[in-house]
DNA sequence: AATTAAACTTTACGCGCGTAAATTTATAAA
DNA sequence: TTTATAAATTTACGCGCGTAAAGTTTAATT
């Protein structure tokens, strides 16, 4: 390793014994020269230091080999997670991700997408933040650059999704819930940003009817992305109230039930399954958090290995076929219920 | 708004009645023309839709507008949280953030680099993973790329670094500690990856001195970034086994704090100021979980703000002076406490 | 050894923009 | 109005690479 610095592709190809189109072939798709001359190249590469400019490859591609991973909040871990997963699957395709969060915000989320295109992405992974989306902007995107959603669903958009299955999920541990103890309220955020916790809620209201139990809904109100705060706030109140129809909440999400449990233990609730505890608190997602809240979380997690493999699948599908459609529009996945101190 | 596409700058020239070196200009730095002329381009870019080749823009441009920004764990909200400062810092200026996780991993670190080198950024801020970087690949990207270290200093590495003062926000929570209960025990991982933890426990250790106390370590084993379930499961058998010379923990992070908190819920020992509480538990670093535990952590928060602020301050300097050195090579800000349930 | 398709080399042009030099025009000061 | 200066225009070249076309070499097949 010499280590000597190539100024471009005609030097390489001078230093190289190998002519620029060649060299061209190869940095494009390494597989696309012969097995004698790739190893010739990569010999060279070895002595001598260079990669190919990034600006002038990209310049004249109509797609790079960009891809675009948007979540609408890096800072929660659950999507700063996912985003890993994300980018992971896509590394193994040989294309490059960029990481972009949403920080909460519909104008940050549009101005990201904005933001993609100036980078020609040949594809974009988005988790769009839900009600407060500016869908047709988002629409508008999704026309000139191949796109699929996931995590949470813009249904008017039509476009390719690829997440969990709520009703499933929630119907597992509401099942569980009822089979081990009284039948759970639902606590959730009166006017969620998730489409995912009004797809929830719904699960939540078929899975007790099913089951022959009067469903009960605890709504907390604000706004934005403070899950945890909210959670406390109406924890605090409805604990204070003591108005709960049964000793068992199942919240819309972890990070609510975070929150809660917080609120609980203030208010010198016992939460568990042990002796002496008075009530039982469960969550949704499997929060990276949710094994060290006091006590831990039962909840039910989602299969994000699964949902990132498809998501790239399906994408490098559209991306390869020039094709935006899809037959099958939505792909949804099983959620998996993990029984820990909490429920 | 006719939203009418434009190909390039010079179609742009044509419909905007501006010469195109103009618009290289304007776009380059939109001050560096005149304001009659910046109104009619201004009115140009409403009527149409154009925006430079960012490729064909940075193909030339010695240095771009892009910053990197490299931190070494993002599903740590911790970081995340820093990440997001930094970038709003840095959108202030102009330039545009690229931000990267190295997700615990020193080869990643080193490939994040690599691929920042490949975008050519005008400069970037790195928090560096510690003990495990590759410390001599870091400096060789350092002489290469203006560069500013954050949160970890590599001190091998002589570069310019903006941080927390760890003297003095250990300092402060010990002598907090002191004076409202018993000197506290200092519980951190054996060895840890962050050149932070060795400081603090020298902090402690000096502090307790300097107020007549004996210093007590109690190290955790256990290796990687998943210091919850560290400080969980050396805080199972710390308190299994009675060994604690006090009853205050001081933890190198909230992190172990987190993890710890969770052990002594499990084993039943109540953690707090209150009354009945057997245990008293303060963290560092006031991470975004901290008012969620239970009972809440009371912890030392670093000022990330004014972190944030003179880290990108100074790297401009650099960036503007091609002066990779500075007089100062150490900026450190003090810490706040923040006093909540747990101390 | 002759044939042939695949892979490579040579040559050449274009992408969209930065930018330098020379010239013209606009603005401010005298 | 004249003059000085700043700003804009015209012209032209270069950046590093993609890529097309034509010719040449290589390796596999007969």
């Amino acid at each position: 390793m010499t280590g000597i610095k190539i100024k471009n592709m005609e030097e390489f190809a001078a230093v190289s014994g190998i002519s620029r189109p060649t060299l061209s072939k190869f940095f494009n798709d390494p597989e696309s020269v012969r097995a004698s001359t790739r190893k010739r190249i990569e010999a060279a590469l070895e002595k001598y230091d260079y990669q190919p400019n990034l600006y002038a490859v990209n310049q004249n591609r109509r797609l790079t080999k960009n891809i675009g991973i948007v979540v609408p909040y890096l800072a929660d871990p659950f999507f700063a997670k996912i985003a890993r997963t994300f980018e992971e699957q896509v590394l193994t395709t040989g294309f490059r991700p960029v990481l972009l969060g949403s920080h909460g915000s519909p104008e940050l989320e549009i101005a990201n997408l904005e933001n993609l295109k100036s980078i020609k992405p040949a594809g974009v992974l988005l988790a769009p933040l839900g009600r407060t989306s500016d869908e047709e902007r988002i629409a508008a995107f999704c026309k000139d650059v191949p796109t699929v959603l996931f995590d949470a669903n813009l249904e008017s958009l039509g476009q390719v999704f690829v997440g969990s299955n709520n009703h499933q999920s929630i119907r597992l541990i509401v099942d569980y819930l009822c089979r081990t103890g009284e039948p759970p309220s639902f606590f959730e955020m009166k006017s969620p940003t998730n489409p995912n916790a009004f797809k929830r809620r719904n699960a939540y209201i078929t899975a007790m009817e099913e089951l022959g139990h009067t469903p009960h809904l605890i709504q907390a109100g604000g706004e934005g992305w403070e899950f945890e705060e909210i959670g406390f706030k109406e924890g605090m109140r409805v604990v204070r109230d003591r108005n709960l129809p049964t000793d068992t909440i199942l919240c819309s999400n972890d990070r609510l039930a975070i929150g809660f449990l917080s609120a609980a233990f203030e208010a010198g609730l016992k939460v568990g399954i042990g002796d002496g505890c008075t009530l039982r608190v469960a969550g949704h997602d499997d929060h990276p958090f949710s094994r060290y809240t006091c006590p831990t979380l039962t909840t039910v997690s989602q299969d994000y290995e699964a949902i990132a493999k498809q998501s790239v699948e399906i994408l490098f599908k559209q991306i390869e076929t020039e094709i935006t459609e899809d037959s099958q529009k939505e792909t949804l996945f099983d959620g998996r219920l993990v029984m820990r101190a909490s429920a």
